[in-house]
DNA sequence: CATGAATGAGCCTTCATTCAT
DNA sequence: AATGAATGAAGGCTCATTCAT
């Protein structure tokens, strides 16, 4: 009878473990003894449940971004118009900026040290056709948009703290489109 | 004349051949000895010109910052209406993406791996006041969208080759912007 | 009849299932994990039959020697004389190189891993004795020669595949032992 | 004006002080960091001159094969007879038994460790033409035969220290050779 | 001014073995 | 008997920077 352990329950504790330590150094930072440090097991531990560095963060950006997912859509699913969720959308990416904000340098640091495209265009596929879904939004190039402005202005205001939020940004953003629509 | 003159146009050298090579590999995945190699100096007499690669990097940002927004100005000052302005400067960045990526990279990695803020925030401001100025939009807030929605592709593009282009959704943004300015 | 029965014969099983995985990577390359998964056991069984990594492969060596010696054995043992004998044993041995050189690979693998030298020469010794028993060749000196022969070819063909093949070379010195012997 | 350090000189020394480390431990199973330790000097600099723990063998290969060569070649080129040039060589290799062996088994184990088969074939090649050269012997397959039985007895030593030795069998070479070229 | 040799901490990853279950 | 989780030292290699010349 083997040890009593639940791999993937375990393998995804160290998961959600990990994620505090990846944000707060980035991905190419942080090394694997410093997360296994960090999460409370040895480096061999980690290389047990992980066969590498990428497919550890892999494997996070999945869980993370099936977590961020349900909860925007508990968000703006309940509200009527467009216009509503959009401005309900920017609210709940201004509240949680921060962490919003580490996720898309997190993505781009990993993209920039492998070439692994892979993970990161499903996860963008992903969030669009959940925000086409929850937002009754049906073109596909205006949800790409919405989406856009979003990292734009995360990565906008990481240089520049004065830069205008996302809520405001959400606000003029919904308005345009409504003009937009209404025209 | 002194000779601050010649030290000066050497640096200047120096910055205009070191950006393919940062460009090639990313900010933190090239080393000094490799950038050195690649412009046919010893490291020594990198570290002659720039105290640290920070510093090296931070004046190369300048650097093109400047040429970017003289080459963009240019682009779009001839033309008459905000909606064409717009769908240019869209469709000159749509032209030179791999570029305009490129820096967008190396400015998130720069930001990773130094705290440095300073030159990021400066070069952004510099380049909103540049768009304002040459596209006759008075409010900050939408000339840092339009800012945003160009990063946010740029990023999105990275991950997803397929996904919408930079000229279609400049004009889709142009026509988003009519819509509400006519209102 | 008690379980050791089973027991025996489950590890020679395992043995036997091991070898092909010592040859494709080698003694040293080769990780007890990997050879646990790729025979389809866990590593803590193969811990169970066997001690140590050295412990199993000197089993396995001793299984081997003993196979090997027995088809050697049978294609020379009916010939007549001794010059056929070693032509035909020489011919044998080009026919399955590719394996001889890997046992000769891994011999020397696990001699530099460990001082261990007394399973090499026991089973060095083995051959020997064997092959003069089969061989009718009564000087242990040329009996010696001849497999020091037989290893320096399998090496020397390791490192330049276009140099003289065992069975040229086996010809060759099956004349040159004649020569000698009817002097 | 450099650092007044000759790169070529000092990179040879590198090379004669790595030998005897290599040698007591192996090619595998010593690690640059003791090679750096070893030697007196830091990891970096080891790679300042060396791009690889696969190149520093190589190199180290190379050099010390055309230290042997010119040894065994002033030992044996003042002899008259091919007869004699053999036992002499025996001789200068049975005096030397454990560097040779040293080196035999260095090389397998490189060998087993990067495909890399390139360097162990031109050195094979160099050491039997240069023995074909000073012996007079005009063969190839002779050549390589009694290459062969070099390396099969160093190998065979290895695990059998009783086993004959190398100047006891080249004796019995020379002869069997002499007989051979006789008939 | 310019050179490039030198540093040594740190990177990701692997390993034989142990032992609780 | 059998499992596989856990260990942590050690592997090859890279890096920004310093400094003697």
């Amino acid at each position: 009878m083997p040890k009593i352990v639940d791999h993937d329950r375990y393998r995804k504790e160290l998961l959600r473990k990990s994620f505090d330590l990846f944000a707060k150094k980035g991905y190419g930072s942080i090394s694997m003894r410093q997360i296994a440090r960090g999460i409370g097991v040895s480096t061999g531990t980690l290389y047990h449940y992980f066969p590498s560095k990428e497919v550890l963060f892999e494997q996070l950006i999945e869980e993370i971004t099936q977590q961020d997912i349900i909860r925007a859509t508990a968000e703006i699913e309940k509200l009527e118009t467009t216009d509503e969720k959009i401005k309900c959308l920017f609210n709940f990416l201004d509240r949680e900026e921060d962490y919003f904000l580490k996720q898309v340098l997190l993505y781009v640091n990993f993209y920039q040290q492998h070439q692994n495209r892979e993970v990161l265009k499903r996860t963008y596929q992903r969030c669009r056709d959940a925000f086409m879904e929850s937002s009754k939004i049906t073109d596909p190039a205006i949800a790409s948009l919405i989406l856009s402005v979003i990292d734009g202005i995360l990565l906008q205001r990481a240089f520049d703290r004065q830069s205008v939020s996302l809520q405001q940004q959400g606000e003029l953003l919904a308005q345009m489109l409504s003009a937009y629509l209404d025209q």
